[in-house]
DNA sequence: ATGTAAATGTTATAACATAACAGTAATGAA
DNA sequence: TTCATTACTGTTATGTTATAACATTTACAT
């Protein structure tokens, strides 16, 4: 049973205790990779914290670069390989129109989101849907298509945007 | 008022008459640019044809080379641009998922597609729903987000493919 | 003919991602 | 504990996708 009802949009502008977000998500993070019997190595976590430093979605380069900061000269492999990782896990997601990755709020549910991107400030809000999702693989199934996977991305202006102060 | 509602469904075993594919999105492209007042010039209009030389969501780096092939040594910026105003006339799609471009069979109307892209042999059927369409637009207003773009990729198993003879 | 804007050519570089192989750390069995 | 196995990480090189910047040519209207 999916409980997505009362989900938090975090816009930019809601000025939110965000280092909440962020230790709610690494806790998460380890609750999950310890039931599932994965290891959420030091690496992999300081990556996710990385990836969680802000709403926006931030690019495999923008991690390496502050990883680098911090630790001395990495590789992309490094941060490529631990986002990998994550994606797989359901921890982050992947903007495709963006090249650039996301925390999720939910991974422990199996879902695929609905992303709505602000083109002025740059924030993403992820949002479920279960009537869209439904609508979109009854779609796909009524043609013969057997569905897998799923990329759903607006492109806006976030409601801060809209009206600014 | 759209029409879409038979849209002939173009998977890759679907062995149907592409030339005539081609013939038709040319045509269309030549009307609609005309109608609009924009150059479809011979670089633009051989680049759509090389994006029409099948179903497949093709690179940019693929048309480059085919280019190439034809008409000597040719630069990315060439193809890039040649893309780029095929994207703003709306003749083709970007598939984001895949960074790659198919060509779109209804150029005249102001819609979003949806893609089904198969896992297995690559190739990508453009279809629409309005109700997909409203329901994601509805639920991103009620958000206070105001939709501008939107990207809609389902990625699996096509028919062809799942009955191989 | 001539000025202007649009389009194209050309070179270089930025941005995003992976292949391949070597070394190290964790884990479990003998 | 030792050893073998596997997972993880380090490192170098390279592949792939996309754009910046500026020179030149072409189309078009005056
Ligand atoms: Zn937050
Ligand atoms: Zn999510
Ligand atoms: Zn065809
Ligand atoms: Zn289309």
């Amino acid at each position: 049973m999916k409980n997505f009802d009362t989900v938090s949009l975090s816009f930019c502008g809601g000025s939110h205790d965000h280092g909440r977000c962020v230790i709610t998500a690494i806790k998460a993070a380890e609750e999950l990779c310890h039931s599932k019997g994965v290891r959420l190595t030091d690496a992999r976590k300081r990556i996710l914290e990385l990836v969680w430093d802000s709403h926006h979605p931030v690019g495999a380069y923008d991690v390496l670069s502050k990883l680098s900061q911090e630790s001395g000269k990495t590789a992309p492999p490094t941060v490529y390989r631990a986002l990998d990782f994550l994606l797989e896990q359901g921890l982050i997601h992947r903007i495709e129109s963006l090249n650039a990755y996301v925390g999720c709020a939910h991974p422990a549910e199996d879902h695929a989101g609905l992303f709505l991107i602000c083109n002025k400030c740059g924030c993403a809000a992820e949002v479920h849907d279960e009537t869209i999702d439904q609508t979109i693989l009854t779609k796909a199934s009524n043609l013969g298509f057997r569905p897998e996977q799923r990329t759903l991305e607006v492109r806006g202006i976030c409601p801060d945007c809209q009206n600014p102060q």
